[in-house]
RNA sequence: CGGGGCGUGGCUCAGUCCGGUUAGAGUACCUGGUUUGGGACCAGGGGGUCGCAGGUUCGAAUCCUGCCGCCCCGACCA
């Protein structure tokens, strides 16, 4: 069998790269940095995108949506936050092309410029709080729980597909609240959420965490994240929860009447996940023979192969699998029969391992002798022959236990990959080895993290939210420190 | 924007240094047959502006000049 693709502890980025584009996920598109989202990788996305909404729902937003396009002078009104965004950003200078007379071809029409330039959303706080100020009016306006699910344009130097992309598509929360303290309690509950979602669902142990200011959000106060390990020992930011004070409310001077009739800015949190968990999803779990899906987010969680040689056998097949088909379904699980005749059976057990389903079915002439399917579990590669009776509560059980397996598999390995260290010699030789998750003690200035990350490329992933105190001397200064944060290589 | 590499059927690439039959291989695709419990085999077939433009030459994928595009490493970042 010729190896669909490369190994995965020769050249991990190759190695990526080509799963994600062998498995049907994505692929590069024409337009710079931009992809293209195939039907497989976006049906993920899409579970993604049905978990998240309901959990958002639940915790009392509502979806709305907001203009791609943004007036320039909506980013001068907040000063942080246009500095963060202003290297990066699309602007959309005229409205009108016309033919070119000389070369041919059609020209942007010199005419059409517009009298003030649109940028391209690379978020859309701006926007929102200039809609927040004539929403919100009094106390019995708030809070104002807002979820938007779009896409943003960043104009990245270096693009990678689904880690970092020009466009990509993502979920922003923007809220106001008439406390700081209830802004505070929404940003932890969104981060909450997220990590959540990353454990239950993608399977994907995560560290919560808040930012030092070197890498806080252009316009927060503070931001809180989520931080993966993905296998080759990096860091990955999966998702971003922040406080925003009262900054965006000021600059779009957003007030609200108090029950005591007094005047009062409005506070702010934003919080987002982006196409990026799919990245994550990936290189979390999948191995030198493809994706591993966890089966909460597996477009296809079970697939049936049937193998047949003739018509006939292939009907007595399709009758002896519909009532498990039939009894699935009715349980909620996402199963498909593969009777394509223009595939192998082998050919078709190689393309669902490279796309990651959790359960294979095979079902042939031995199998309707004896009464029973060959059930084969993705995570382990193990089959089963189990009697075609006891089969839907076997793979209901199956689906859990491969669930959790993932889940724990990922949580060992982050296990292995953390490590403490106190001495500068050892944090170097840590991080420039195999990497992981480091903690150690920082001084908690900027300058530190910065000589660290020159000399190193580690950068602090976060200041643990759960970390216990701890009396320590900065692994690079020496001076004094009062608990561990969290360093790594990072995507 | 700096440093390196590469543009040849859909995909991966050989051929370029040292110019010379009709430009190749693997894979994918189409047809027929044999196959079908781990990416089948045999036979036949289709598909190429050799990135673009110009130049040198009897002759250019190959040499020269200019341009364009892509990938990798940095800086930047969800």
């Amino acid at each position: 069998m010729s190896k669909a693709i490369p190994n995965r502890s020769e050249d991990y980025s190759l190695w990526y790269n080509e799963l994600v584009k062998k498995a049907g996920l994505a692929e590069n598109s024409p337009v710079r940095g931009c992809m293209v989202i195939k039907p497989y990788g976006f049906a993920i996305w899409e579970k993604m995108q049905q978990t998240l909404d309901k959990m958002f729902k639940e915790t009392g937003h509502q979806n709305a949506y907001f203009p791609l396009f943004i007036p320039k002078s909506f980013f001068s009104k907040e000063a942080s936050h246009v500095e963060g965004f202003a290297k990066e950003c699309a602007v959309v200078t005229h409205y009108r092309l016309k033919n070119d007379e000389v070369n041919g071809g059609v020209i942007v029409d010199p005419d059409a410029k517009l009298e003030e330039e649109l940028i391209v959303r690379p978020t859309s706080e701006t926007v929102i709080w200039d809609s927040y100020k004539n929403w919100i009016q009094s106390y019995r306006d708030l809070p104002l729980l807002i979820n938007q699910w779009a896409n943003v344009v960043r104009w990245e130097m270096r693009t990678r597909l689904f880690l970092r992309t020009a466009e990509f598509l993502w979920q922003e929360g923007h809220t106001a609240h008439a406390t700081e303290k209830e802004a505070q309690e929404e940003t932890k509950q969104m981060l909450d959420i997220y990590a959540t979602f990353a454990e239950q669902y993608m399977a994907l142990p995560v560290i919560k965490g808040v930012k030092t200011e070197n890498e806080r959000f252009a316009g927060a106060v503070d931001t809180y994240c989520i931080e993966a390990l993905m296998q080759d020992g990096k860091a990955l930011q999966a998702g971003t929860s922040h406080f925003l004070g009262q900054n965006f409310a000021k600059a779009f001077d957003v007030k609200f009447a108090t029950r005591e009739g007094k005047d009062e800015y409005v506070w702010g949190t934003s919080w987002g996940v982006s196409t990026r968990l799919m990245g994550a999803l990936i290189m979390a779990h999948s191995d030198d023979d493809g994706l591993v899906l966890p089966p909460n987010l597996a477009p296809i969680q079970v697939v049936i192969v049937p193998i047949f040689r003739k018509e006939e056998e292939l009907a007595s097949i399709s009758e002896a699998v519909d009532p498990l088909i039939k009894a699935l379904r009715a349980r909620n699980i996402d199963i498909q029969f593969d009777k394509r005749d223009t595939h192998k059976p082998g050919w078709k057990f190689a393309e669902y391992e490279l796309k990651g389903v959790p359960v294979r079915i095979a079902v042939g002439p031995k199998d309707l002798e004896k009464g029973t399917f060959e059930i084969a579990r993705r995570d382990t590669k193990e089959k089963s022959i189990i009697q075609q009776s006891e089969a839907t509560e076997y793979i209901i059980n199956l689906l859990k236990d491969i669930q959790e397996n993932i889940h724990s598999k990922a949580v060992n390995f982050q296990k292995e990959m953390t490590t403490f260290v106190d001495t500068w010699e050892e944090f170097k030789s840590q991080i420039g080895g195999e990497g992981g998750f480091v903690y150690a003690h920082w001084d908690g200035t900027s300058e530190t993290e910065d000589k660290i990350k020159n000399e190193t490329k580690a950068t602090i992933r976060c200041i643990p939210l759960d970390a216990q105190p701890e009396e320590g001397k900065c692994v690079f200064t020496g001076n004094p420190s009062k608990q561990r944060v969290l360093f790594a290589k990072s995507y």
